[in-house]
DNA sequence: GATGAATGAGCGTTCATTCAT
DNA sequence: CATGAATGAACGCTCATTCAT
């Protein structure tokens, strides 16, 4: 309490370097992928490469840190799902959710599902935790009559990479606007989720 | 026809050349994506860089090459959805097929959907050829009541894109046998085309 | 036969290239040790970095193709060695040869004996064939009487070292030609290594 | 001795860093070689960079040190050898220390010997009162028939460190004691150091 | 026409040195 | 006076492209 900020202020304007690299380099890889050089990055953030170094030693590091910042703001999401009342409203809203995550981060998700990134223990568990709360609320739409019998908390995020893709699609040819590309095939997708019959 | 035999043979060959390189880079980016180097694909081929670098003087025209290949493919697959006499049954099949294409051939669209080739005046002019038959084709499924009315033949190509994708996500996390994954959300996209209520 | 040569000269070309390479390679790392660059290296051999990445993919590689190139001269040594008939002067003259040999190559040596290369079969087979046979010739000295009975062949390998490390100090302080720094001290060490008493 | 305790302390204490630094520096290197890394040294001696910047500018300010250090001590040794009474052991002890002292702190001497430090007045003086003194000590020895009179205290040196060479040999093939094994060759070394004829 | 060796810019990474706090 | 984050040049390595043969 009495310690002054301004012995502090290093260590602040390290930790806001750290955090603006990282979402210097989200933004890199999203618009441009993973094969946006690390200079590239550092330079965009306005650090020398040294820098970068000492935050994320080394690209895989750069990437990891991004992909748990993205896991851990979707567990949020997934556990305020859960908490929702009503059942049919909250699958769609989280189903939503699914889609604007693959349709915001895809740069980033291609280093998961390029395997790079499957021997990390801290995300294989975060990604069992996020597939077992999931399948809770698959379970809850599939009682309560909104959601087909036969698909499992993988298919829905499967079916959400897959809408993503196609507003990415639509943005590409125009078809778009880039705000909010990922609402336009929701209507036919949530058509499809439904109970066949 | 007085030409000798000996001075058509090296053509003959070169064109075969030209073939083979065509179809083992074809295999090779599918298989490895974009990054696979010249090198390989010269190695596979069982010819030179040189041989390579003479038929297609820089990456992007390979890729260029290859692209056409499964356009011109593409626009025989229209002309005998066309020619169908079905539309509900015809109109499922193409999606199939465009779903099928997109699933196979990722590599490839990668490098269209990156704008790799955005100016390219030969494979704009095929590009608008096939979305004017396709055109055709979704005008007569939607007269025919089997498809949404809000749909053109963009989003039909947009809404392929996203099917495969789920495709791949789902053989990624084993769900699915790579042969015919592409089906595993077929049932679910087509449930989602059907005209609404 | 009737093969022009001048089909051949690329390959010639390259085979010389290859060569100069090591050359220089060697000559680099005798006077500067194995932390010159290999962009150095490429420099000095007048080619640029990827031809000699063409020849040697890593600095490792080359390394050891030049240790390699070491170790075979090493055993057409001390086969000669063994075919000379009088025992007291083919030991001297064996020794003599080892001193030159660490004295002249050490930069190579320091990667051989920081066991960069320990885990190489062809190079521990060459080590192993070398070591086989200088104990042949240690023994025969032993029995002619001019060799001390308590060293083996490496320890004989390990004095060579010792001579010529104290050349190379001599040498910096200035104290011998460097062109036969080596034989300054051979004369204490062969002194030392007589049969005692 | 009215300067407040709290005002000396800091100077006291940076004294101690200094020793610290330079214990742990001595100490890396001789494990790791001069290539450790400053941050490696300053992270072991429990300070920042920046500390040890402030001590030693550059990485050959902090070599410099050591190696000043050891001279000094070096100094030592030869003084003590000079009082001795017994020319012969007096000769031999003092033999020993100067391989072990090649044998511990090879590290170091790389940079000597790579020429790094040839250009400071301080050390060259340390280095004539060195050879000065130990020219006395050879004189002596030579004198009283326990040495051959063909060497000179430079000559010596090389010797010393051409054992501590062998030394390291030896230990690199498993053959000696690390913790002894400069004794290793010196009978031998000493026996070819004895007056001839 | 075919070859494959040569090129050199660019990659990810490392670290001695500097300097704001 | 101590700190440790920032710097940027240099490293080993890779590969699309070029060109002598």
């Amino acid at each position: 309490m009495t310690e002054p900020a301004a012995a502090r202020r290093p260590r602040a304007d390290a930790a806001r370097n750290r955090e603006r690299i990282l979402e210097v380099a989200n933004e890199a890889f999203r618009e441009g992928g993973l094969e946006v050089s690390v200079a590239e990055i550092a330079r965009r953030a306005g650090v020398g490469s040294g820098t970068l170094f000492r935050n994320f030693p080394t690209k895989t590091d750069l990437i990891h840190a991004i992909v748990e910042m993205h896991m851990n703001q979707w567990l949020d999401v997934i556990e305020k799902s859960l908490a929702a009342e009503e059942v049919g409203p909250a699958f769609e809203a989280f189903f939503e959710r699914a889609v604007l995550f693959n349709y915001l981060d895809r740069g980033m998700l291609e280093a998961v599902k390029g395997g790079m990134l499957n021997d990390d223990a801290d995300l294989n568990a975060c990604k069992c935790e996020a597939l077992a709360s999931t399948a809770k609320l698959i379970e809850r739409a599939q009682a309560a009559g909104v959601l087909r019998q036969d698909l499992n908390a993988d298919d829905i995020y499967a079916l959400a990479a897959g809408v993503a893709e196609s507003a990415h699609a639509a943005v590409r040819e125009g078809l778009a606007d880039p705000k909010d590309a990922h609402m336009r095939y929701m209507g036919v997708m949530l058509a499809g989720l439904r109970p066949v019959g």
